[in-house]
DNA sequence: TTTTCATGTAACTTCAATTATTACGAATCG
DNA sequence: CGATTCGTAATAATTGAAGTTACATGAAAA
């Protein structure tokens, strides 16, 4: 299975587009992505939609930020792209009726949940701002 | 991205190994799991190989637990499966020269890190012997 | 107003990974 | 020998993300 990474994919754009402030064209988050500007549309289109960024058309258009980068958490990115699915690993029937397939898809099921909260729990207390500071420090340590 | 299912499958073959004294076959296996027996001697080889169970061909032939229940767990079965990828989100690039790019893979990096230790974590403190009690348990509860 | 730029979106293809299927070889037991 | 059963190669089906093509729509500049 080919792993989603939208994710990661509107975190960069979101954070080149944080850095510069006028708005950036599809085609140019695009090039700086090396992807297509039609997947940078529709994937944006959702953060558009969750009022995180906003888009217009015509000379001067693009993509710019809208939230302020404090209150944006990796959790509500996770959301906005429809919340995918976390694993790659996963039952082979949801609601069997055999006994043992039951015993083991609460085991399971179990484990996975626990591992779910605790990424879900990392990711609310991951905010934009916090990325942006990582960034920065990064950039005067090779700065220097 | 389609989910692994194969823990879930050994599992479920393996508690039925361990109910039914005598061995039995991939066609057998096959029809409870609702799959087929080619899969089934794909997927048991790994085991068969980590010495968790033993093939037999001819009459009389099949599979059968060699290993004590109460030493496998599941993090050993992941391990033996090839330890596949558990998440099914990743970086849209594992080594990237951009800046912004390398803050996020290593937020992202981090959180994925901690919910995967986790999981195995508990991945670890699960046998076969756990899985096949919860097992009787249902039984004993469904024949009341 | 016409041209140009940019998003919006539908339709289709490509890609990656698991799972399913077909086919046949090899070993074992009666 | 012959039926049974695993071993394995080769190939197709499946699933969802990502990439591509094509064209409509709207906005600003010329």
């Amino acid at each position: 299975m080919k792993k989603d990474s939208r994710l990661s994919s509107v975190l960069h754009a979101l954070l080149h587009m944080a850095e510069r402030g006028e708005p950036l064209t599809s085609d140019e988050l695009a090039l700086c992505m090396r992807t297509n500007p039609v997947v940078v549309r529709r994937t944006m289109g959702f953060l558009r939609d969750a009022g995180i960024v906003s888009s217009a058309r015509g000379h001067a258009g693009g993509w710019a930020i809208t939230a302020d980068l404090k209150t944006v958490t990796l959790r509500q990115l996770h959301e906005t792209l429809g919340e995918p699915a976390i694993f790659a690993i996963g039952n082979r029937q949801e609601m069997p009726e055999c006994l043992v397939e039951q015993a083991v898809n609460a085991a399971l099921d179990t484990a996975f949940a626990e591992a779910e909260a605790l990424l879900l729990e990392r990711f609310a207390h991951v905010t934009l701002a916090d990325l942006a500071e990582d960034f920065a420090r990064r950039h005067r340590l090779r700065s220097q």
